[in-house]
DNA sequence: CGAGCAATTGAACGCTGTCAACCCGAGTGG
DNA sequence: CCACTCGGGTTGACAGCGTTCAATTGCTCG
């Protein structure tokens, strides 16, 4: 429980090597400053990261593996909030409580920094504040886009939308083609989706049905027509406006 | 269309006097150059102040009357994601376009600041940046929150915890006991909740017939069983986590 | 081989959206 | 002064999407 399986330190070489949007928008020297306080940990899935409303130990970055960030309400219900790939930023500075609960949806690795140390540099390196201000914020519009899907969209058109911004992610990766790897359960799909484990197999048939994807396995799923796919998902095809780009999938 | 309905310069002194959140956390230097680059423009209700996919001009926060901040889909659908009250920020920096549409919900005024004025100071006073990044990282907060009550609770859970949100930040502003005014429509109200303002009316009734609230008119409500709506919006009376302090009604 | 979990499939119920009618107060104009 | 219109809010009837409950399959692991 919370309680990470390893932790090392690394050299500044192999930080920099890490694909980390964080880190490749900063300057040399502010990384090098970075890799300094890194620590690479490992956590098992089902894992505690960073547990609800307790101190805030650390900020981190994704290197592989998937994270979800998830709140419970009182009665037990769970809600995951956004799902950590690898490269994601989490944790929060100038704040000493999380009011999300972190944890590994599969085996993980993360780099980590310890909190007071990461603050610090701020003062020294700005660019940094910078860069953690433009996280932030766009984790805030992702918020925002995800709960607006959320609370106007049908479960069907939501794991469109899913489907979408998974491919979408992959292909900024240089990942290859048409096929999208989901390594999360059912359940953690339904429980970021907002619904059930029962409407997530029925949608993801659905979609199959209607021959716009192919179920290769639990885990795997090859893209059959990526337009349909992207309609469904509130693409409209006139006009290539903001939300045109946002949903055009490169195929 | 966007226009304010004026646009004037205030003098430090006045700027000061402004019950904002924001300002209210720096250092008296800070407020007084922020004040030396702020302008009021009034806004009435149903005008845009920012619009989606557009270029930032200015940072703002919010005088009186309400903003909500909006997503729109390509089929029409809109949600409010946010409800800025007064004393909230809005805006963002280090970014060329929003994500969102922010409009008056109610006549407004608000304070202004360029976008590029605003960002040249965190250089001679990085306590603003700080703040700003602890008021974007609140917002998150308040976005996964608002994502999870969404797609967890009922309309009418969710009823209750937007009364109980309402009425912790009128107690916060030191306002009167145990009435809730709510200046914006039934629409807006539908359009935050995330549901149609048939279901708006029905919840609302339903709370006044099982007598936790009382319905004095069309926009304002009088609390008459707290613990009841606490307990409705997700609080449990057994301990005191944190949840429990979020939800407790100071009555 | 059996236990246990994940995923799927089927059936029934219920919350909530949709459609429609109605009420009511504020403007407006005769 | 009254009739009319219009928009916002309320109420009722009904249907549908999605949850819930239940049963089945298939896979992994001991």
């Amino acid at each position: 429980m919370g309680i990470p399986t390893g932790s090392t330190a690394i050299n500044p070489a192999t930080c920099i090597s890490f694909n980390c949007a964080f880190c490749n928008a900063i300057s040399p020297e502010a990384k090098h400053e970075l890799a300094r306080i890194a620590r690479v940990k490992v956590f098992r899935a089902g894992e505690t990261v960073l547990a609800e409303a307790e101190k805030i130990d650390f900020i981190g970055s994704v290197i592989t593996g998937v994270l979800r960030v998830q709140k419970t309400l009182h009665d037990g219900r769970t809600q995951i909030v956004s799902l950590l790939l690898p490269s994601d930023m989490f944790g929060r500075v100038f704040a000493n409580t999380l009011h999300v609960a972190i944890e590994a949806a599969t085996d993980a690795t993360v780099c980590t920094y310890d909190r007071g140390k990461f603050e610090a540099l701020f003062e020294r390196f700005p660019e940094i504040e910078h860069r953690v201000l433009t996280c932030v914020s766009d984790e805030l519009d992702a918020a925002q886009e995800w709960m607006t899907l959320l609370a106007l969209q049908s479960v069907t058109e939501r794991m469109a939308s899913f489907l979408v911004i998974l491919r979408n992610r992959a292909v900024s990766q240089s990942n290859s083609a048409l096929t999208i790897q989901i390594p999360i359960s059912r359940k953690d799909m339904a429980a970021y989706l907002g619904t059930t484990v029962e409407s997530v197999s029925r949608s993801l048939h659905e979609l199959a049905n209607r021959g716009v994807i192919r179920i290769v396995d639990a885990q795997n799923f090859e893209i059959r027509d990526c337009r349909r796919l992207a309609e469904i998902a509130g693409y409209t095809p006139d006009g290539e406006d903001e939300g045109a780009r946002k949903y055009r999938l490169n195929c």
